[in-house]
DNA sequence: AGCACGCCGACT
DNA sequence: GTCGGCGTGCTC
């Protein structure tokens, strides 16, 4: 070795930690240890041990501090450049220290603890000296097949565990070492290649083409509900798999159903790698290794998806793109479908994203040129929507406290009558949005948000929706004590369903609502949807996404103004995805559907596009709309909120803060105002809205902005980029 | 994220 | 006099 090259043991690592510092700590490599970048490293920090990232290794640099040394590295495929650029960019995007957004990606403890003893035994080459009736059996058992473990070959002989373990000593049975999970199957590529029609197969070639390009590029698959989407962007998949390349199906969360990947599983002759929220522990690990070692070729996940240790991942695909779903507001803030555009650029492979009512940010990427696009008729040649009616609800005579106009119920009831199916949507769970005193007027609120109490029936409660904090349902009114008088006001699920049980008291019914059922109970609650077994769906907004109800023929919307009535600038667009979803889901099976809408503002330019069917006109409006107002698309937005324990002093460092945003061209800073829900969890809240032209780099004008701003005490600034809800 | 350090209230 | 509340700051 020549004298003039560092010895090992002043090599240096950065590695980065899943906590919220500004950069990746310097640690030496100790003798006999050899990393690189990508590794994962145990470290000391404190008087603790962390497991991190090896971000980069570095020669050996003056300083007076005292580097400590590496603990371990874990037998474990390093995690590739393109994924740790990813989460930097991310990191960047957001403006979020990446060791947050690492350790979205290291959320899997089961990775790094000690491997289970996973042993099974098969027979050995010694004979025990006493061979007693049951060891003569399970020698038996064990000379037939193949390796059990203990318990197994236990069952199997009928004897206790502990003869299994005898023999295992006396060397009549050796141990074998199973592998830790079960393997991931290589999917089969034309297991189940359904016949397309000539518009599927036109789009299918066109994506195929766009994935054997290698290259970055963005397709937007745009096609109405049962257009065939779905088997359209599995030829893309179909095409990467080809390839040799892993791929990514992203859903929205409430979309990942057994029906769904039975389809995967059909078309490429093997079960997808599943992630979600509700995995086991065990299931998490094998998934996330799998992806790790390049094993698991096509992953079907929610958005975190996003964050496996991706080996040589080669296409995503997000369907339902206009999800708002797709947003995450606790944590790191990020869009799951921008992230996966980045990651594309990022890894330079191609993204796929479909929707039967895509985002107005999307088509704008099309109109831009930016996005290449792909449609999809109707393979029946249905209307894009089914037939929809609008029910003008100011002429309607309703008795108070019911929500159900007399049209809507006797089109429930004939649909009912002709033993078909019919769902009703409102998109409100609980009861009812507020509780009220007839005496007095007071209001049920929040003790901790500038929030009214909802109150929930079937749990007994009331429940503030912003904090989750839960109070019994008074008797009596708490400002003026007058017993009995406290009333319920405005519709929820629950309402509605008690309304439904009422008035069809025939029918089998089902509430779909995000706080009823949830995992495994919501999937069975689906499923009994999609088989028929329930003739009337009572749902929220969690109906809409994406599912397949063959059986239903009408869809009845209670109430629309909710959504429209938000501060959000992007309610109407959102409100037309709802309506057209969840019309969507009425006549895609044998028998045709109608739809039919409840609305106070008949003459909204949103009800009139719905009732034509006619969705460019409305999104083209919408886009001018937005345009003169530079909003997203066309502008870009970050939300800051300032909050905190104490009122004015929140107020003051709000103002503060906006005192010191700096000019800039093409930025206006918008505030302080209080936030829309003025308080949340007792802290009060001030926002401001940071709102910029297209081309202007916001994250940079944020950075410079913010970066002298310490928030002191209880006070905390979030910053929002992208924001999606208006909180 | 933890964990220690530090400065103010009610108690064995 | 201490025990302990959680605000503040640091960790290569």
């Amino acid at each position: 070795m020549s004298t003039d090259s560092a010895p090992l043991s002043q090599v240096l690592a950065d590695v980065l930690l899943p906590l919220a510092l500004p950069q990746a700590y310097s640690y030496r490599v100790p003798e006999g240890l050899t990393l690189q970048a990508g590794d994962y490293v145990a470290v000391p920090l404190g008087p603790r041990q962390i497991i991190g990232v090896v971000w980069e290794m570095r020669p050996a640099f003056p300083t007076n501090m005292k580097l400590r040394d590496v603990i371990q590295r874990f037998d474990m495929v390093p995690m590739s450049e393109t994924h740790r650029k990813f989460i930097e960019w991310l990191a960047n995007y957001y403006l979020e220290p990446a060791g947050n957004v690492l350790r979205m990606a290291l959320r899997v403890p089961a990775v790094f603890e000690e491997a289970k003893q996973n042993i099974a035994y098969r027979a050995g080459p010694e004979r025990p000296a006493k061979l007693t009736p049951q060891r003569q059996r399970v020698l038996e058992v064990a000379t037939q097949g193949f390796a059990m473990r203990a318990s197994e070959l236990a069952d199997a002989a009928g004897v206790g565990v502990s003869v299994v373990k005898a023999l295992a000593k006396t060397g009549a049975l050796e141990e074998v070492a199973l592998p830790a999970h079960r393997a991931f199957r290589e999917p089969d590529l034309n297991a189940g290649g359904h016949s397309l029609n000539k518009d599927q197969a036109i789009a299918a070639a066109t994506l195929r083409q766009v994935v054997a390009a290698r290259m970055h590029k963005v397709m937007l698959l745009d096609g109405v509900t049962g257009s065939g989407k779905t088997e359209v962007y599995f030829e893309a998949m179909a095409a990467a798999l080809a390839g040799g390349k892993q791929v990514l199906l992203l859903l929205p969360e409430i979309a990942l159903t057994a029906t769904f990947i039975a389809r995967v599983e059909n078309r490429f002759g093997c079960e997808p790698a599943q992630w979600h929220s509700d995995l086991k522990a065990r299931e998490r690990e094998r998934v996330w290794r799998g992806v790790a070692e390049g094993k698991a070729k096509i992953v079907v996940g929610a958005r975190s998806a996003l964050f496996l240790p991706w080996a040589k991942l080669g296409l995503i695909v997000v369907d339902e793109e206009h999800e708002n779903a797709y947003k995450q507001d606790e944590g790191v803030p990020y869009h799951a479908r921008d992230m996966a555009v980045l990651y594309g650029s990022v890894g330079k492979f191609p993204v796929v994203l479909s929707s039967a009512t895509p985002s107005l940010e999307s088509l704008l990427n099309v109109d831009r040129e930016r996005y290449g696009i792909v449609k999809l008729k109707d393979r029946h040649g249905r209307p894009e929507l089914p037939e929809v009616t609008r029910i003008d609800m100011t002429r309607e005579k309703i008795e108070s406290g019911t929500w159900l106009s007399q049209p809507l119920t006797d089109a429930v009831t004939q649909t009912l009558k002709d033993g078909d199916q019919a769902l009703l949507f409102l998109n409100r769970r609980g009861f009812a949005p507020l509780t009220l005193c007839r005496s007095c007027g007071h209001r049920l609120h929040c003790p901790h948000c500038a929030a009214a109490m909802v109150e929930h029936r079937f749990k007994k409660i009331l429940m503030c929706h912003h904090c989750g904090h839960k109070e019994p349902v008074p008797k009596a009114c708490p400002e003026c004590g007058t017993e009995g008088d406290m009333v319920p006001v405005g519709p929820g699920i629950e309402r509605l369903a008690e309304e439904a049980v009422r008035k069809f008291p025939e029918a089998r019914i089902a509430i779909l609502s995000s706080d009823l059922s949830r995992g495994q109970m919501l999937r069975d609650t689906l499923r009994d949807v999609e088989n028929g077994d329930v003739n009337l769906v009572i749902g929220t907004q969690l109906v809409a996404k994406g599912h397949h109800f063959p059986h239903l023929t009408l869809v009845g919307v209670v109430d629309t103004d909710l959504v429209l009535e938000s501060s959000d600038p992007r309610a109407g667009e959102r409100t037309w995805a709802l309506l057209a979803q969840v019309a969507g889901r009425a006549g895609r099976g044998a028998k045709p559907g109608k739809a039919m809408v409840q609305t106070y503002v008949p003459q909204h330019p949103l009800m009139q596009a719905l009732l034509k069917g006619d969705r460019d006109t409305y999104l083209n409006m919408e886009k001018v709309v937005r345009e003169n107002a530079g909003l997203p698309p066309h502008g870009r937005l970050a939300a800051l909120v300032i909050s905190g324990k104490d009122a004015s002093e929140t107020e003051r460092f709000a103002r503060f803060i906006a005192n010191a945003a700096p000019l800039a061209e093409g930025i206006t800073v918008l505030g302080p105002a209080p936030a829309p829900i003025a308080m949340v969890r007792g802290r009060t809240r001030w926002r401001l809205l940071v709102k910029a032209k297209r081309d202007v780099n916001i994250q940079s004008f944020l950075r410079e902005w913010l970066r002298e701003v310490k928030p002191k005490g209880s006070l905390a600034l979030s910053i929002d980029v992208d924001p999606y809800n208006f909180l």
